[in-house]
DNA sequence: TTAATAATTGTATATTTGACAATTAATACG
DNA sequence: CGTATTAATTGTCAAATATACAATTATTAA
């Protein structure tokens, strides 16, 4: 009999957004598209969509993404549920937001497709819609949460890159600029890193190693407590 | 005519649920209560309610923490919002988790109601409903992981303390025993701490000193990073 | 050959960590 | 009243880590 109690509650829609980030050797940068349909059709937008009755937050987010990345077994992790009940004007829909971060270079390879992506600089987002902007913002944050002592931005790299561009990414989460000496030492002494015999020669004439990941010690030191917080030099 | 595009969409229920820590200066608890009503009537469970259409998720954990504790302002923050399809058996259930740390000895007066309160060691939960055995596991971790770097674990404490007790509750939450001399010239090299002429008598024949938060720098540094980080002498 | 550019590398000091045990205050008991 | 008991309080030294700071080197382009 108590089985009735559910009736008598309300249900809402469930959607999930997502905060792609991706950075491209020099800055850090956010995917978003241009909102097909109304309300607010036209304007910038997280790439969302709505949770299928038989589908999982975190598969409805990977579904997300891959429709609009077409990639697959990315860093993806739940950031926090919106659902203050007008967030979306039209009817009372919750957001689960999920922050995933890609390599930007497989991801140009897909070239998607009717949703009018852009990649944005983390520092020149456009105005967005609902809460969206409140979203990035909480997943800035908790991105640099998460780099201070877990290795996660390595996430953001292809599978080569050089130190240079490592601190690039680090002053660019961080917003702050580090000394090239202590950094280099910092990151090396992790063991986590594997020089290459080839140099990028793009960046510049003398050219920098390439490193590559110890994907095995990366794995065993991911939830380990790592201080990987920079000292900032000056706030730029 | 895009206005029509939700309706093809499916609604969930969104319900809230609590993980509510407490410490009575010895260890670390929770509160858990008997569930009145099917399905799984009886049994142990989080304190829930479902969100109500003109509350934020955020609103009905406080509603439904103050219904249980008749406690308010208290430390309450998102844990993770859990939704895989049939968490609840009965109808798709999304319940967005919350952890609140309260003050145990402010609980204790207020002695409620007909929820079957009871407050367990944090060593020895009973069996509990759907998914929230998992949730308690996530809410141990991010406590872990937050008292690192913040001083949240004062959130836990009464206004007047000993260094004792609060070691007891840093060797509780990390589950390691830690060296005394070290752990208070760490807590004391804060400044948060107020040394007060009295003494708790309670706990032994000399008497521990009360200490009391520095609110001001408390609220200061909440954010800043500071390794709370206690270093583990030998797993229990 | 030289100039320009950016990568690479080292050292000294200050701060923090971590290991380690003797002393002290208060009470209880003979 | 003295003594035993209990738990709180306090200090030192070595090791590791953080931070400040600039000269040298490899490469390309002119």
């Amino acid at each position: 009999m108590e089985l009735t109690r559910y009736v008598s509650q309300n249900r809402m829609l469930v959607a999930v957004d997502c905060i792609i980030f991706g950075f491209d050797g020099q800055d850090l940068k956010l995917l978003l598209i241009k909102r097909g349909f109304n309300p607010e059709k036209g304007r910038w937008s997280l790439m969302g969509g709505f949770v299928q009755p038989k589908e999982s937050f975190e598969n409805a987010a990977q579904r997300v993404l891959k429709q609009l990345t077409g990639l697959e077994n990315v860093y993806l992790e739940q950031l926090y549920a919106f659902g203050y009940p007008h967030r979306d004007p039209l009817e009372r829909t919750a957001s689960i937001a999920y922050f995933a971060l890609i390599d930007i270079f497989k991801y140009e390879k897909q070239l998607s497709s009717d949703f009018h992506p852009e990649w944005f600089l983390l520092k020149e987002i456009p105005p967005l819609i609902f809460d969206h902007a409140d979203m990035i913002e909480m997943a800035k944050e908790k991105l640099r949460y998460k780099a201070a002592f877990q290795p996660v931005l390595f996430e953001l790299l292809p599978e080569k890159f050089t130190l240079p561009q490592l601190q690039n990414l680090y002053e660019g989460v961080y917003e702050s600029l580090m000394d090239k000496r202590n950094f280099s030492r910092k990151i090396l002494s992790t063991g986590l890193l594997l020089k290459q015999k080839q140099k990028d020669k793009v960046g510049s004439k003398r050219g920098a190693f390439y490193y590559k990941l110890n994907n095995k010690k990366y794995r065993n030191m991911f939830n380990g407590f790592l201080n990987f917080i920079p000292y900032p030099k000056k706030l730029k």
